[in-house]
DNA sequence: TTCAAATTAGGTCACTTGTCCTAATTTGAG
DNA sequence: CTCAAATTAGGACAAGTGACCTAATTTGAA
């Protein structure tokens, strides 16, 4: 006898005003014109605003953490799987060209507003970051598997955070080849090394 | 009998708090009580909050068009300004890491909030763009001078992203690093360049 | 079908927001 | 000093916010 329906509705639609919109600019207001059920009603589903935001985080977690899981089963090789982290830049640019990085903005929001949910938010690039790590380390780069995931985290995170200020599409396909570029040489760095025998 | 003095302090409280809060979550209250008037006070300086804002990003430009300016007549390299902008994320990093680059962040809000100011501070970011450009120039890189100032651009972004998200100086340091590894690189290429063109 | 639980609609509440008004005070040129 | 202009304080105002309540309706297990 649970309407688990009309809560997803909500998360679903407050995850896509909090990534439009910002978190702190959308109402309940917003989220209910748009689920098309009263205001009043929310209390039943969520207490609080920050109790929405919770189960936002959640659902992104969730969401990436899927797509990562269907990318590492689908048996490709880890450079292939990197490329498919890089071409989220194109893949989903659209969004980012107008809206930045769902992780990255949201995260940069919580901070300025000293919010509690911080550091939940936090745990969607440490996600990314594990994800990448292990990825490195596939590529035989176990040594510095966190040092570069973290760069080419960081890579993306200010491509994103231009092409939404710049707007300019040959931008971001420039910045992808280069951190591919970037790629092939990480790869036949660490296939020199494993003949070298020396890190 | 002008008082540009107040004015003054409002629009440099502003500009602070707008940077640890963000445009939105700062109101007329906080700004007023930091700048020790009343409220109702603002009326006769700025109309509306959005002519603080613009104020704002005004000072921005300003402060920063000055800082490169110093940068440019301190007669060192262009190798060496870059370095200095690289170096921002080491000498600004206290309160990077704590609310992110003020540029990127002011941008990201604003595109959120599909504010009409967008535009100026996108003007931020060309400032820096244009400046990068001139150095790279300078570096003998003329062919690609703007897509070089556009990387390095996104680069210090992403590290300074990453560096709110997770608060970790060793990542920031090695990430300048890398930058300035790369900057090596590319001036070391247009020597190259440069002595082919002319043997 | 019955009926208690789940869900919903509609509204109230106290509070904050940006905007704007008026009256008092301060300032400085003549 | 004089006095008009500049500046300031204090508050009013409507609109919007998140939180919360109650009563009506819908749902589905027994």
């Amino acid at each position: 006898m649970v309407n688990r329906a009309t809560r997803e509705a909500i998360v679903s639609v407050a995850d896509d005003l909090f990534y439009r919109k910002g978190f702190e600019h959308t109402s309940f207001a917003d989220i209910a014109a748009l689920v098309k059920i009263s205001r009043g009603n929310f209390y039943h589903h969520f207490k609080t605003k920050d109790d929405i935001l919770e189960a936002v985080i959640q659902k992104r977690l969730t969401d990436r953490h899927t797509m990562l899981e269907r990318w590492e089963v689908e048996g490709r090789t880890a450079m292939e799987r990197i490329c498919s982290f890089i071409d989220i830049l194109i893949s989903n640019g659209d969004k980012i060209k107008l809206y930045g990085c769902p992780i990255g903005t949201l995260t940069s929001e919580l901070a300025k507003l000293n919010h509690a949910a911080r550091e939940d938010a936090g745990r969607l690039f440490m996600l990314f970051r594990a994800w990448l790590r292990r990825q490195f380390v596939a590529l035989g780069r176990e040594a510095d598997a966190d040092a570069l995931a973290m760069h080419l985290l960081s890579r993306s995170q200010g491509a994103a955070t231009l092409f939404n200020a710049f707007q300019d599409q040959d931008f971001v396909q420039r910045e992808v080849d280069y951190m591919k570029d970037w790629l092939r040489a990480v790869a036949a760095e660490s296939f020199k090394a494993a003949g070298d025998q020396q890190p």
